[in-house]
RNA sequence: UCUUCCUUAGCUCAGCCGGUUAGAGCACUUGACUGUUAAUCAAGGGGUCCUUGGUUCGAGCCCAAGAGGGAGAGCCA
């Protein structure tokens, strides 16, 4: 018999006909006489009942029938008798696929800690919490595709090996084939002429250098993929591995830059009130009351957009007594970002023109010469949800602030030959995914909105 | 990396001032129950009190170091 997906079963009022179902035991309630059985299959968070009448079955022949087990079960769809579904399968046949030795197996019908749930992180995705937050997890990398491919945007593979020590942002992972016990040292220093790629190379930490080569061809790009940070960083919002979205459009400015931010982010939160609905409805019952309130709010409202220098005058004469000191030219803390958003606007802001010396190279200079086109984008709860900017699009001033810096301009080349030949204007931001899953999921740990979290210390499974 | 808190049964947690045999709920096993909804009721089994060292007549509890985890900070997305 073909098997039919719980999800759709669920929806059918095609009482009476024989119906087949394939997935995982959540729970078993016996009686005498009758038995229920909770199954799930992963298609939608809701489990069908199954009947079991006992007396039909031959002794022992449920005994594996557990939670955790997978069963195959045919039988009769029809309207259920007790409260709490609308239908339900009256079971003919039930087989066990894979018993779940009730001893061992570490899921229970009850509650368990997020902090337990990682640390047996092969087997979470089968609770309800986990199926919710990986099904929004694709609905929200398809929206990512479906937001810009209907905005004409072409989709670009930039690499994840990368032999440039420049992009900037962060310690970076190294990739190397050489044997780790004989490393070739000359003077003190490594020889990467017998490595694989014959020079030092590492894990990317951002698309967005390739991005801007192919923008400025084909006008709008954007990236989404794998990005490293070699940081040791301990906190709820990092990762070592995470996922990122790089869109780079050639001729927009700072302006452009933060409409298409804004339409960006409002358009993947509609997508999940629109397509998640069970799945936000759940979330939103065990971790978060305000959940789809505050989904709402942020569809509804526009963004608050200051400069760095307004905002900075803000928090001085706030009255609130910040741990640390507010002061022109220095970045703002956690505190300050923070109160803005959640205690002055109660909105998501975009913070821009901050000083040049606390943002990266290829930031657009401001006439002022203090301060560049960047853009943060700060988020109730989470912080730092994009940071962008336009980019410096002239030669001259773009290899003057590399020099600046100390940067290798032999290795930035090709980066800087865009520049020299057939420069534009153009900007770009980058949208942490797993900051927009915290978001829309509700939690509270970046470590439970990816299904494999890599941490400093913590690369299981 | 810094600050701070935590680590006791499969899970969540209690454990008094340092004192005899370490507890509860859930889970599990067995039994009862004709429709349950995290079913209910009864009985039973289950412990490297994170590790190492120390103080003490005596340590789950006090001290030191280490490991792992949480929260906050820095770095950032």
């Amino acid at each position: 018999m073909q098997r039919i997906k719980i999800k759709d079963l669920l929806k059918s009022t095609n009482y009476g006909s024989k119906v087949c179902i394939k997935g995982w035991v959540r729970s078993k309630r016996d009686s005498k006489t009758v038995a229920f059985v909770a199954i799930n299959d992963g298609s939608i968070i809701h489990n069908i009942q199954a009947v079991i009448d006992t007396p039909n079955f031959e002794e022992d022949y449920l005994k594996d029938v557990q939670t955790g087990a997978c069963v195959k079960i045919e039988g009769t769809l029809v309207q259920s008798q007790g409260k709490g579904q609308s239908v339900e399968i009256q079971a003919s046949s039930v087989e066990v696929y894979g018993k779940a030795d009730p001893e061992t197996f570490p899921l229970q019908k009850k509650g368990h800690s997020l902090e337990f749930l990682r640390e047996i992180a092969h087997l979470r995705p089968r609770t309800n919490t986990f199926g919710a937050i990986l099904r929004m997890r694709h609905a929200m990398a398809f929206a990512v595709h479906q937001f810009f491919n209907s905005k004409g945007f072409v989709y670009v593979h930039t690499p994840i090996i990368t032999g440039a020590d420049c992009e900037g942002a962060g310690e970076m992972f190294r990739v190397t084939t050489m044997d780790l016990k004989k490393i070739p040292i000359e003077n003190g220093q490594v020889n990467f002429e017998n490595d694989f790629f014959g020079k030092e190379t590492s894990l990317t930490v951002s698309g967005q250098l390739n991005g801007e080569l192919a923008a400025m061809a084909l006008g709008e790009i954007y990236t989404f993929g794998p990005t490293f940070r070699a940081e040791n960083s301990n906190t709820s919002r990092h990762l070592a591995e995470f996922w990122m979205i790089e869109p780079e459009v050639a001729f927009n400015e700072l302006d452009d830059n933060m409409n298409l931010a804004e339409d960006f982010l409002k358009y993947l939160v509609k997508y999940a009130l629109e397509n998640c609905s069970d799945d936000l409805e759940f979330l939103t019952n065990l971790y978060d009351k305000e959940l789809i309130n505050k989904l709402k709010f942020v569809v509804e409202n526009d963004f608050i957009r200051l400069t760095y220098t307004e905002g900075v005058e803000i928090l001085k004469h706030c009255g609130h007594k910040f741990e640390y000191k507010v002061d022109w030219g220095t970045d703002l803390q956690s505190e300050h970002e923070r109160y803005l958003v959640e205690k002055h606007f109660k909105k998501p802001v975009i913070l821009t023109n901050y000083p040049k010396e606390i943002k990266a190279f290829y930031m657009k200079q401001d006439a002022d010469g203090k301060t560049v086109r960047a853009m943060d984008v700060l988020f109730p709860g989470i912080g730092e949800i994009i940071g962008g900017s336009q980019r410096e699009e002239n030669y001259e001033k773009l290899i003057a602030r590399v020099r600046e810096l100390g940067m290798s301009e032999k290795e930035l080349w090709w980066y800087l030959d865009t520049r020299k030949f057939g420069t534009a204007p153009h900007a770009g931001f980058g949208l942490g995914f797993e900051r927009l899953m915290l978001f829309v999921t509700g939690m509270g740990n970046i470590r439970d909105v990816i299904p494999f979290p890599r941490t400093p210390k913590n690369a299981e499974f």
